[in-house]
DNA sequence: GGATAGCGGATAGCGCTACTATCTACTTCA
DNA sequence: TGAAGTAGATAGTAGCGCTATCCGCTATCC
């Protein structure tokens, strides 16, 4: 196959392609002379791959870069990676302390020694949720800590069905990159159903219609 | 309080501030004199929760200038604006159906009614979610959706603990602005837990070091 | 009252990201 | 043989979130 028709079959333009290549994203196709390259399904599958965590995943193109290393090379960390993916929040560690950021971070940990989380605490995650909770703690929502428990209850189960869903249906050569896939994409799956839970939820505690204004008026 | 003190209370630079007011994030300063404003403790607070939209919840300026619209204007239907909110993939619906964007509708529709939720089916977040699963099937992962009741009953617990939050916490006139920074930065926190989750799952299935390198090599 | 710092408002520019366009020399295939 | 396609390279684009600069004015301190 070449480029011509890899780009029919995945949607993604000609020049869109050679960009990826180019950033590391696809590895370059079989040259067969010095300028035609054939590619194949591996390439077709990778591309996919790249566009989803583009455009479902929100990743940016460094960062999927470099899981895609990762998920090329099996002696990279893929977890630091896969941490600082596919977050809003950079992995830039703002030296200034607060009050608020403080606090925060007693909570998490406070709450990984609770639950008995075997997590280094210089875990990119721990700082984002240090982030989010010091964040609610400026806008006067340091109360919100109380439902934390619920939200960790409900993302213990989240994990433990990724990882059974991982280990029953994947092959062990695909694992990795399956877990990156789980990862990113079904943490867009799983906004979608809170905003979905959201709506229904508030449909039945204030009102009755899925699609009404909202009730507060 | 003129805008240097502002500046100075938030961390949030002199000409940021005033290019928030001209994108609408921010209402102007009361004049007190052809070129004196004051501006108050709203100010601060708006400030910041546009800070936290911004940095921690990963929106848009146009986006997040939409949510506060609708803040401030009660008749707006502010589920709409939500939904659009905070979420990688844009409104724009493509009209090109492929196999695995209808069977990600069928499987949307099917877990909708299943669980009696009521939701519109226009719902953005639907779409989103289809996008999502479409994309995962693409991927080889159709078998995804056996994972989907999982995700939602987490996802109906997440946003029943929010509502309670709301309903327990919040003065009634701030209910709406309460609700937009609990969807946020509420996503931000459970994406944090989930990843957390994540890394202790996979260290009590494979190993005992939450920082290990990954397990499969 | 004069110096200095700060202000509101406006316009222009910057750095980054994800492409996109164009060009050259070459290959493939009808 | 000739139109279409290709690899590889370089340059340019659009949008986003600021940032820099300038102007005429004002508040404040001594």
């Amino acid at each position: 196959m070449r480029i011509g028709e890899l780009s029919r079959r995945t949607g993604v333009p000609v020049p869109t392609i050679k960009y990826y290549v180019r950033e590391g994203l696809l590895p370059p196709g079989e040259l067969t002379s010095p300028n035609q390259a054939s590619y194949d399904e591996t390439h077709e599958r990778r591309l996919r791959l790249v566009r989803a965590l583009l455009d479902v995943g929100g990743m940016r193109v460094a960062e999927i870069a470099n899981v895609l290393a990762a998920i090329d090379d099996p002696a990279r960390p893929l977890h630091k990676v896969l941490g600082a993916a596919a977050d809003p929040l950079g992995t830039a560690h703002d030296e200034h302390e607060d009050t608020e950021a403080a606090s925060a971070h007693a909570v998490v940990a406070d709450l990984v020694s609770r639950r008995g989380w075997q997590v280094h605490e210089s875990n990119p995650a721990a700082a984002d949720l240090s982030k989010a909770l010091a964040a609610l703690g400026r806008l006067g929502h340091s109360a919100f800590v109380e439902v934390l428990d619920t939200y960790a209850d409900a993302a213990e189960q989240v994990a433990r069905a990724d990882l059974a869903y991982v280990a029953r249906c994947v092959a062990v050569e695909d694992m990795v990159e399956s877990v990156v896939i789980g990862t990113v994409l079904g943490e867009a799956v799983f906004s979608a159903l809170r905003r979905l839970a959201h709506v229904d939820a508030s449909a039945r505690m204030y009102g009755t219609d899925g699609s009404k204004e909202h009730e507060t008026s």
